[in-house]
DNA sequence: TTAGAGATGATC
DNA sequence: ATCATCTCTAAG
């Protein structure tokens, strides 16, 4: 039993330049073998070549291997001591760039997300954050470098026909100290799980 | 409803 | 010292 009724989207998405790659995100749907899955609403592009705020903007780490990796693959990184967030890796290997997931509409298992964030009292507020939905999801460490393509490993991304919203617009990335020249969020207007400012 | 600060540890 | 964050608490 799917988590959710869907095609994977295919290699070829995901090889393309993120600030492509991330607006067309909008709508597809992040699915767990567990049960769970969430339609991706809030999305932000990192590039590594130009962009001093990406984890590989000074070059290839133990920690940002995967992202220099090919694309269609799953980078899950910590911060803050107690977070974990996971992007999309895109374009060609070798290039460091990806989307991070910002939030989520929950759209099944929720009952299993609401376990996993026993605090939270609303649904709306189970994955509307990098690190909420991650917790909501059950990413952690052990899923940086699944193949989100083959779907072989618990997690894939769906497209099950809603199309992404029309004449989006570009707006400041959230939490970052550099690169905020670049307008690479894009998140579904009026979604209430879209992350609070 | 909003603002401020603590938590907590890997990274470079 | 910084960090692609969250949550609680206190004040308005």
């Amino acid at each position: 039993m799917p988590a959710w009724p869907g095609v994977p989207l295919p290699r070829s998405f995901y090889d393309r330049d993120p600030l492509v790659v991330a607006p067309e995100l909008l709508n597809k749907v992040l699915a767990s073998s567990s049960g769970r899955a969430g339609r991706i609403v809030e999305v932000e592009a990192y590039r590594g070549d130009i962009d001093p705020a990406a984890h590989t903007y000074r070059g290839k780490t133990a920690r940002n291997a995967t992202m220099f990796g090919p694309p269609g693959f799953m980078y899950v990184y910590f911060t803050y001591g107690m977070h974990w967030c996971c992007n999309t890796v895109c374009e060609a290997e070798g290039q460091g760039s990806g989307v991070l997931l910002r939030a989520l509409e929950p759209i099944a298992g929720i009952e299993q997300m609401r376990s996993a964030r026993a605090r939270v009292k609303r649904d709306q507020e189970l994955c509307s954050g990098p690190a909420r939905l991650t917790q909501a999801m059950g990413i952690a460490g052990a899923q940086n470098g699944i193949d989100l393509v083959s779907a072989q490993q618990g997690f894939s991304v769906l497209d099950d026909g809603i199309a992404p919203p029309e004449n989006l617009v570009g707006t400041a990335r959230i939490g970052i100290s550099r690169g905020m020249e670049h307008l690479w969020r894009w998140y579904v207007p009026g979604n209430v799980n879209v992350s609070k400012r």
